[in-house]
DNA sequence: CAACCTCTTGGCTAAAATACCAAGTAGACA
DNA sequence: TGTCTACTTGGTATTTTAGCCAAGAGGTTG
């Protein structure tokens, strides 16, 4: 793994790894819907003001979402859109996992 | 974020935070050319065995790719090939990013 | 069966992520 | 101007992750 095979490697790592927490990969599926507000994020996930706005900058530090301050509000957006066509796999590998685990059961 | 999409939440993520890694993410995409055993994946990355062998394991455990041993060897495969389909999307994001970063540049 | 090879696991340490509360910032509005 | 609202940031404790070395497990081969 050479340094520019690396720094490509960690590129895109980064973009995972952003979406690799609960709470804001939900985020992320609500923004898909539209814009919201912080406060409107904050009901949804159901945890403080402060870890919400942290987790979003995660995103936006990872490019996903940007932010726009109007009036007392922070509205945050999906920066690109494509980031819902990632589902439909992860959707494939998780029926597949609970095919497996159903195997699984089965046998004992 | 009720316990339902709570779970399912955590579940997507769980994929997502085993290719947020560039060591990991390096071995999908090299798995994406044939099976592996963890001994070339292990030059490849140059870390480790036991690091390159803990790695597959969190790649396992998320239902990304599948070992099978013959003789002393272990061979990896890729269990689901979507996978390979999230890439170009992540790209879409890097470039975006490196757009905007130009942009700021330009400001200074 | 003894030496060897490939891989995994135990043990440990260092670094990073996550969550909360408290405090600060910035704009709205009486 | 003072206060309220919406959000961010500082500080901190706890948990998780990541890396290596050493040791074990499982198969091969002389």
């Amino acid at each position: 793994m050479d340094a520019q095979v690396q720094a490509r490697s960690a590129a895109r790592a980064a973009i995972f790894k952003a979406l690799g927490h609960p709470a804001r990969l939900y985020m992320v599926e609500e923004l898909a819907k539209g814009e919201r507000c912080v406060c409107e994020l904050t009901d949804l996930v159901g945890m403080d003001t402060s870890t919400v706005s942290r987790h979003l900058r995660v995103l936006k530090g990872a490019g996903i979402v940007k932010d726009e301050k109007r009036g007392l509000q922070v509205f945050y957006t999906l920066r690109i859109p494509c980031i819902l066509n990632l589902f439909g796999c992860i959707e494939t590998v998780l029926e597949s996992n609970a095919k497996d685990q159903m195997a699984v059961l089965n046998e004992a």
